[in-house]
DNA sequence: ACGACAAGGATTTTT
DNA sequence: TCCTTGTCGT
């Protein structure tokens, strides 16, 4: 490690350590860089890596550091590190820590639907009406209770609480948030806010535990400390207010996440926390163009609560941000679609180097169907993640309930499903017993008849079938391993069955995605198995419990090459990325700064403001501004005025800017018909031009070809939405209506997302008795075949691992003798 | 127990 | 518009 690798400003926060610190990062100012060199330089001083906290919010984020800092240091040192998010790091100790609690080690975690659902039960069962009591609403408010660490006493007991609870017309709030508590830690089970609140308690009551992890923890680092909560907060205070060996990086003007209880207020006042703090600023951006650092300053000088400071860089002036005022979001998509083909094509710039980012991810679609119409290929961020898809919960509630029966959650989920005849009645009866006699509804489950169940014989038959089954699982989750387990499971739980019946697109797409999940968790063992680490289902679940689904980034570009696109996501999944090009697209009122916020007041449209902050500063070389005076939004065509924030930009660094800024009203827009009229900004000019070959795409052909990727995109609900165009020249100009498909099941080369789906479109030609390999289940002879064409089904003994179906498409298998 | 239909709701979402 | 949710009918 050199630190003559860093500037002044970045060096002396890195060589500060018998301080706190606070590192006031801006946009841009190599904020990663100052920990990993921070963490390298303690290293270097002595401090031994398992003495060393640090604290990220995404496993993106810790995974990155870790990698730099295996570069600059060694992978060993690295590896020792506690380095990860509050969640796992926190989940780590809670396991470890969690008799004194009374959880045990292999307590599941809810995620956000888990808590929901069963704040929505205890509503039902607490006979108080639903739409008052939004289940959505409750759950945020208790959510928010923990992440200020307010327990259910000290919530009932709150005078400024039951007001607010009052006035909103839900006074039961705290008998249900106690009640929550109750139920979740009956289901052995924490939420996400849990892991910091049971962190918390532990450390803040147990002063052996704390003094435990006090000296443990010689120096902690905490990344993005702008979005810690106030129990984050408190957490890291409660590890350092001895040693006071803190140091906290952030940007407050980069705070976007108060929604979900984070508090600029934890990096605005660090100073009181810790008296000795050293402020440390980095403004010099190494990033962006001048015209952009500028630009964005000037906007976020509308804040008033912010941390002064002159971010600045020493890069090419540039060239000014270029705003497009349209009339209506579909134009906004053509002239932003259009842009970016001359961009490719003109300047060469590469998709992977375009952005474009939104408020909301409803705007996608249209400037997704732009972009197909010129052929340009986009990934799309956003929707569903992989672990929230049906079919996934559902194999990993019955994984869930194999390693946790008193999951709750989980066996609600599956207890009939596959259907087993155990049907609402007998589940509300199972619950309500449960919940009278203070137990988990797996142990009415397992032994009815001290609940008195009143269950007729048929019923309760099935109970005990259902019962002995996840016993079972019980059994084989401690004994096999992880993929040896859930393969069993899958399998005589009836899912795989169920999932592998049916021959539509979408059912495809199910069974992809289940093969996906055992194959993750194929690939987990082998891992663990490699590190001589456990690896048993239980340790699989800790591990995705608190992972989103953001490092299959590497393993897709390691699979599908590098295949370039134009990146399309919110500006709050693009905070931490940067692209040489970006647009920013819908700047409209009501919509950003959104409506709510507007409504909220002025706190909440200072976040807004950093929100638009944070999208502007994306942007290396070029920034585009879009807004749109008509936008189809719920089904209807909304009028809007330009953003407020394109005002509070200076003027001077946007392109034609000045006369829109001052004298236009929101009436004057240059429309259709107006774009030649002297009141056109020179935006729109240079859209009349660069729009030509939207404007000779008629209407027709636009509906024409919104037809074919409908339901792909339902296939592959995926979290990354990839849309690549093989036949995309033909989309727009050739493809007539006559040979469209019209065929709701078109031959899968064509039809199927290239880079998300594998298939094996020549399966092999095979016959009942051909001995094959499969890649994880070894040589076996095939017994039946069934089924043909695509869906053909191959029964298959294996020699070792018994008797499979494989759907032919799917199984990657070789033939060795016919 | 499941499909069909209507109604209502609809920021952002690191864990 | 599109998705989730709830209700109804078989």
């Amino acid at each position: 490690m050199n630190l003559n690798d860093l500037n002044e400003a970045q060096q002396e926060a890195v060589q500060c350590i018998d301080a706190p610190s606070l590192v006031i990062a801006g946009a841009g100012s190599g904020k990663t860089r100052v920990l990993t060199y921070k963490i390298a330089y303690l290293l270097e001083q002595g401090f031994k890596p398992w003495n060393i906290l640090a604290l990220t919010f995404t496993n993106k984020a810790a995974r990155e550091m870790k990698e730099r800092i295996a570069k600059l240091v060694s992978p060993e040192l690295a590896q020792s590190l506690w380095m990860g998010t509050f969640h796992s790091i926190f989940a780590r100790i809670l396991r470890r820590e969690c008799s004194v609690l009374g959880f045990s080690s292999n307590f599941t975690i809810y995620d956000a639907d888990d808590a929901r659902s069963l704040i929505k039960t205890i509503i039902r069962e607490l006979k108080l009406d639903d739409k008052t009591y939004k289940p959505s609403t409750i759950a945020a408010r208790i959510s928010d209770a923990k992440n200020r660490l307010i327990f259910p006493d000290a919530y009932r007991s709150s005078h400024d609480i039951k007001e607010a609870d009052f006035k909103a017309r839900i006074p039961a709030t705290a008998d249900i948030y106690l009640r929550y508590m109750q139920r979740c830690r009956l289901a052995d089970a924490m939420d996400f806010d849990d892991l910091l609140l049971y962190t918390f308690y532990l450390l803040d009551r147990n002063t052996h535990i704390r003094l435990k992890y006090e000296q443990l923890f010689h120096f902690v680092l905490v990344d993005e400390y702008q979005d810690t909560n106030y129990a984050q907060h408190r957490i890291v205070h409660l590890l350092t207010a001895q040693r006071q060996r803190v140091c906290v990086v952030g940007d407050d003007a980069q705070s976007i996440y108060s929604f979900r209880g984070a508090n600029v207020d934890n990096i605005l006042h660090f100073n009181k926390t810790y008296q000795e703090a050293k402020l440390f600023k980095l403004e010099r951006n190494y990033r962006s163009t001048q015209c952009i650092v500028n630009a964005a300053n000037s906007l976020i000088a509308h804040n008033r609560n912010q941390i002064r400071k002159n971010v600045y860089s020493k890069q090419n002036k540039g060239c000014p941000i270029r705003l497009y005022k349209l009339q209506s979001d579909f134009e906004e998509s053509a002239v932003v679609a259009n842009r970016i083909a001359l961009l490719h094509q003109r300047q060469h710039y590469a998709y992977n180097d375009i952005a474009i980012l939104y408020r909301t991810n409803s705007q996608s679609r249209s400037l997704e169907e732009a972009l197909r119409r010129l052929a340009i290929p986009c990934r799309i961020y956003g929707g569903l993640s992989f672990y929230q898809r049906k079919e996934i919960k559902d194999a990993v509630a019955y994984l869930r309930l194999s390693i946790n029966p008193r999951d709750e959650e989980a066996l609600k989920r599956i207890i009939n499903y596959p259907t087993r005849g155990i049907g609402d009645t007998t589940v509300g009866r199972i619950l309500a017993s449960a919940s009278q006699h203070g137990v988990s509804p797996w142990q009415v489950v397992a032994d009815p008849t001290p609940y008195g169940l009143a269950l007729n014989k048929g019923a309760l038959d099935k109970l005990q079938r259902f019962a002995q089954l996840i016993s079972s699982f019980h059994q084989v989750a401690l004994t096999e391993n992880a993929l040896i387990a859930a393969k069993r499971i899958v399998m005589e739980s009836g899912l795989s069955a169920d999932i592998n019946r049916g021959h539509e697109p979408d059912d495809i797409a199910r069974q992809e995605n289940l093969q996906e999940l055992l194959d993750a968790i194929a690939a987990f063992v082998q891992d663990r198995q490699e590190q001589g680490e456990p690896a048993l289902l239980a340790n699989y679940l800790q591990e995705i419990a608190l992972l989103s689904d953001l490092d299959e980034e590497h393993s897709e570009k390691e699979h599908s090459g590098s295949e370039q696109r134009v990146t399309l996501m919110t500006i709050h999944s693009a905070k931490g990325l940067e692209f040489p090009i970006v647009f920013v697209v819908g700047l409209e009122e009501e919509l950003f700064p959104s409506q709510k916020a507007g409504e909220e007041g002025p706190r909440a449209l200072e976040e807004e403001r950093r929100l638009m902050y944070v999208a502007m500063t994306r942007a290396g070389e070029q920034l585009y501004l879009s807004c749109a005076s008509s936008r189809f939004r719920f089904g209807k065509t909304n009028y809007a005025a330009p953003s407020r924030f394109i005002r509070e930009i200076d003027p001077q660094y946007i392109q034609g800017s000045e006369q829109t800024a001052n004298t236009s009203s929101a009436h004057s827009i240059p429309s259709w018909g107006s774009r030649h009229s002297a009141s056109a900004a020179q935006g729109a000019k240079s859209y009349n031009h660069e729009a030509s070959s939207f404007a000779t795409t008629s209407p027709s052909a636009t509906t024409s070809s919104t037809t074919a990727p409908r339901h792909l995109r339902r296939v592959s609900s995926l979290s990354k939405t990839d849309t690549a165009y093989p036949q995309a020249a033909q989309t727009t100009s050739t493809r007539t209506p006559q040979n469209t498909p019209i065929s709701p099941l078109p031959s899968p080369q064509q039809q199927m997302p290239p880079p998300t789906t594998q298939l094996h479109p020549t399966s092999p030609q095979l016959s009942v008795g051909a001995r094959i390999e499969h890649p994880r289940f070894g040589k076996g002879s095939i017994s039946h075949i069934e089924g043909a064409g695509l869906d053909t089904k191959a029964t298959v003994l294996f020699d070792n691992v018994g008797t499979k179906q494989l759907l032919l498409r799917f199984a990657k298998i070789k033939v060795i003798e016919n």
